[in-house]
DNA sequence: TTGATAAAAGTAACCATTACTGATAATGGT
DNA sequence: ACCATTATCAGTAATGGTTACTTTTATCAA
């Protein structure tokens, strides 16, 4: 892997957020600094940095891709009404019931995605009473 | 909400599944009993009949979305490899260590989607010793 | 039976993502 | 330092699932 400049800023924008960007989000960032990059770019980097896991690739809900520069194993929480995605520390237990039901199904389990759906603080003022 | 034959069949279809069809899976089903149904009628019904609460959407990993005839909570374990999708019957309790971290990040918390991943029977004997 | 209109078929548009096509530039060997 | 190799780039076209539009058909209350 070569050391190119948008590979470098691209890294950078998204370690320096503490959200997690689309790629298009990303794309109006970078391009502040390196105003001729193109949007393909922006997503052969996002997807080579992924694969050498160098950054997290998020399949949320949506129809888009979310990024994480925080390669710990973390849960997230997305803002039904905004969209917003916000990190949780909460560490995932596999229960009994889970185990048992993972064994009657046949499967070998590899792994478990949680996703908790909620209302951030700024939509929790918004709605008010409901 | 008018009662006509494409829905109907397009119920009929889904729900005499116990699998997980994609909105063109079920499209190729239907055609069958009616030949000139077009695809836009069965994701327009699909997504009627989900808004109306009579079957589920499953927004699951991958690019496609699933549909599901039994309309009950329960989660899915989804197989890696060869994409199948099955249920689970195991029931998600909220541990103190996940009330807490939704707190922390100060949302209101909705739900909880839960994903499996694994192997599905069919895919650990062909895999093998792997 | 009939008039209003929901829903159909068929087709075009949409949008995120991926693939392609020369041009450019990072890297390793001489 | 130079050159050859080739990863990567900018720009653009293609892909694929889904949605929207347009015209026709069919349901259903009056």
């Amino acid at each position: 892997m070569r050391k190119t400049r948008q590979r470098e800023v691209i890294r950078e924008e998204l370690t320096k957020l503490d959200s997690h960007p689309s790629a298009d989000e990303l794309y109006r960032l970078v391009r502040k600094r390196l105003p001729r990059i193109s949007l393909g770019t922006v997503y052969r980097n996002l997807d080579v940095m992924f694969r050498e896991g160098m950054i997290q690739r998020l399949d949320v809900g949506g129809s888009q891709m979310r990024f994480d520069g925080d390669r710990s194993d973390h849960q997230h929480i997305r803002c039904v009404r905004c969209g917003r995605i916000d990190d949780m520390e909460a560490l995932p237990e596999l229960t009994k019931s889970e185990r048992d039901a993972v064994k009657g199904a046949g499967y070998r389990l590899l792994a478990r995605r949680i996703e908790f759906l909620g209302l951030c603080p700024a939509c929790v003022k918004k709605a008010g009473r409901h």
